[in-house]
DNA sequence: CTTGATTAGTACGATGTCGTACCATATTGG
DNA sequence: CCAATATGGTACGACATCGTACTAATCAAG
């Protein structure tokens, strides 16, 4: 094993460590800013569902969220007890159901949103802004490498 | 709905999408590595503890890692458990303790790495490590922004 | 049509993480 | 010296997530 083998592991190292703590942060106060009982996945799901349409079954919100059938059937009853969405048999499938939206989810979503934009305003300066633009796009090819060779 | 602001705040949602999807396969990767019962956080604290020195004391871990004293109250009990650390009373200071690395411990990591390296060496292509020894910096620069300001 | 394989959803248990509360020990101010 | 405060660690409960296993329904091959 060389030592640019082990150098180049250990600099993929440190870029992992490095988003994992971006991540954990930004879920953090993303967290913050939502009501008590109302979890960032639950709050993804919901922006998910109005970004991308609603009326979707709840596998193919579990892949597009990247977690597995079992939490999303955690989450969605979580967010059916919110009153923030409906869950109904899919009349085209007996083994599916359909969710939907309801008016409180939409309305939360709006709410939720307000108050996330206000409190990143508040965190993140033009400079920080720039530098989310300017390398979007390489962490966009990345995450799309790794998603194929997963 | 100003599009200025909504499309500013958009930008920072889908940046810190990216950098969550990034971070979970990542991180699945790893677990993928690893064997049953070791959790990607407890070999991060086993590689801390190398690269950074053993003999700390668990809230100086815990910052370090980013976690609650909760938390790593119970991942020293379980890397306790596997026989990687020792965790002795503090000569110096009766409220704290002391954690250090067994050689089980650091023969655990070595073994752990060349898997992990192994993995990533098969997905990484040379391009995406260039795209991460381009980005990294900025990644720093914005993670030390959101860390000071959270 | 029937049988085997695939898919959608759920139940259950395990685990990592966090928040609140609590105790023991240090530290500091008067 | 003593009281108030701060700090290190733990106990307990809550919750999101996952892996395994299971049921029901659909699909495919003969």
């Amino acid at each position: 094993m060389t030592k640019q083998g082990d150098a180049d592991g250990m600099e993929v190292f440190g870029f992992f460590n490095e988003v994992g703590i971006i991540n954990q942060l930004s879920t953090a106060m993303l967290a913050q800013c939502l009501p008590d009982g109302v979890h960032p996945s639950h709050f993804a799901i919901i922006n998910h569902l109005v970004r991308m349409g609603d009326g979707k079954s709840p596998v193919r919100i579990a892949a597009a969220m990247q977690v597995t059938k079992n939490t999303m059937t955690h989450s969605l009853r979580v967010l059916t007890e919110h009153h923030y969405i409906t869950v109904e048999p899919d009349p085209d499938d007996g083994r599916a159901k359909i969710v939907r939206l309801t008016e409180q989810g939409r309305a939360f979503r709006e709410t939720a949103i307000r108050n996330v934009l206000a409190r990143f305003d508040d965190v993140i300066a033009p400079e920080h802004r720039a530098i989310m633009a300017r390398i979007k796009n390489d962490l966009a090819v990345l995450r799309k490498h790794l998603d194929d060779n997963r």
